[in-house]
DNA sequence: ACTGAAATGTGACGTAGGTCACGTAATCCT
DNA sequence: AGGATTACGTGACCTACGTCACATTTCAGT
């Protein structure tokens, strides 16, 4: 149920984050921007499946994403949620060219530019700052993994879901509790009993 | 107490590293290897101190160093081991030019080639082939940290240690298992009591 | 609007792992 | 070599959080 779909807006989204570390003249962004691939999903659908073959990474216009991992005992792990102006992929198996080890679908109506690991790396070898570009979203990303894994370390999970919200006050009323839960890596009943009182 | 030194060999590991991502010609990777100054450290060295500016990262051609955070109530948790080939920094601190939030330390005697970061940066604008390597160098580090992050939530303390232990063997006899504790982000006691038997 | 399915709240209870306390063994330093 | 520091082991106890069970509320699809 993916179709092709195209607005003016998604195209100055990128050109506006691309420039935040980038320098593309008009022609280089043209090249660059025909690479990418508009696609929209509802709520609900999934776009990468766990043991699909993952070749593409997504940039969000529009609407909210989780990627996930789902274990044995079907316990649910959000490794992140993925916002406009955000990337999501299985970067994992995107980079290794292994199986997708983990699921990302759609909290809700989605608005999509996909790039294949091909156009990519193309990309990245015609146009220099292209590579600069994806070497500095990774040292971020990097960064905040880093991050993240100090918090999950020091912090105890009231800690957690405070600094969650800190940061991201939009998820509140955006993603259902038990997704919150799920990424900060506690049950919903636990979560529920954080902020209601004590 | 440190001081500069020089062998044949250090140049060989880092080309020989390079060499697994980027293709530089023999001129490229001398200007590049320019760039690295020697450096040396006895075991409870310090190579970053809270507080400090981070203007450099490093590459370790021999020994052991861990990054870590110390926490109010003083304890300890370790973000990276850093082995012979690998790199390490406070790279938040590196990218975002804040004082360092972690310590880097040596475990035993360590040496190092530093390159600092105004020297990457110009690297990378010269020479294409650099600016590729260091964004898979990143791009791998991502993988690791969100696979580390998720270890964190699925596995228990028990996983987790044999999890490092089959990953980094050589890690077993060579660093302190109250350091393996501070890497798995449990108390010494709990390690201790999960290798002997039960 | 009706109905089944999610999403959420809350109690009772179990457990992994933390903390404190104290001991022994291994290293380091001069 | 001897004393001090650091590493490690182990028991007793505590606590944050998980699990299970069930009630209630909200939401989505026809």
């Amino acid at each position: 149920m993916k179709y092709i779909w195209y607005n003016m807006e998604a195209r100055e989204i990128l050109k506006e984050h691309i420039a935040r570390t980038a320098v593309l003249t008009d022609e280089e962004f043209d090249r660059f921007f025909s690479c990418f691939k508009p696609l929209t999903f509802k709520k609900g659908q999934v776009v990468i499946r766990e043991g699909d073959k993952v070749d593409s990474e997504y940039f969000v216009i529009s609407g909210c994403l989780k990627a996930f991992f789902v274990n044995d005992d079907v316990k649910m792990y959000i490794l992140q949620f993925a916002m406009p102006t955000w990337w999501t992929s299985d970067y994992n198996a995107l980079y290794s060219g292994a199986r997708a080890g983990i699921n990302v679908d759609c909290i809700t109506d989605v608005e999509l530019l996909c790039l294949s690991n091909a156009d990519r790396e193309k990309l990245c070898k015609e146009i220099h700052q292209v590579e600069h570009f994806f070497r500095w979203r990774t040292n971020k990303g990097y960064v905040a993994a880093q991050r993240r894994l100090l918090s999950f370390m020091n912090n105890d999970a009231k800690a957690r879901y405070e600094e969650l919200l800190k940061l991201y006050p939009q998820l509140y009323n955006l993603v259902p509790k038990h997704l919150i839960a799920a990424y900060l890596g506690v049950s919903r009943e636990t979560l529920s009993r954080l902020y209601n009182s004590h």
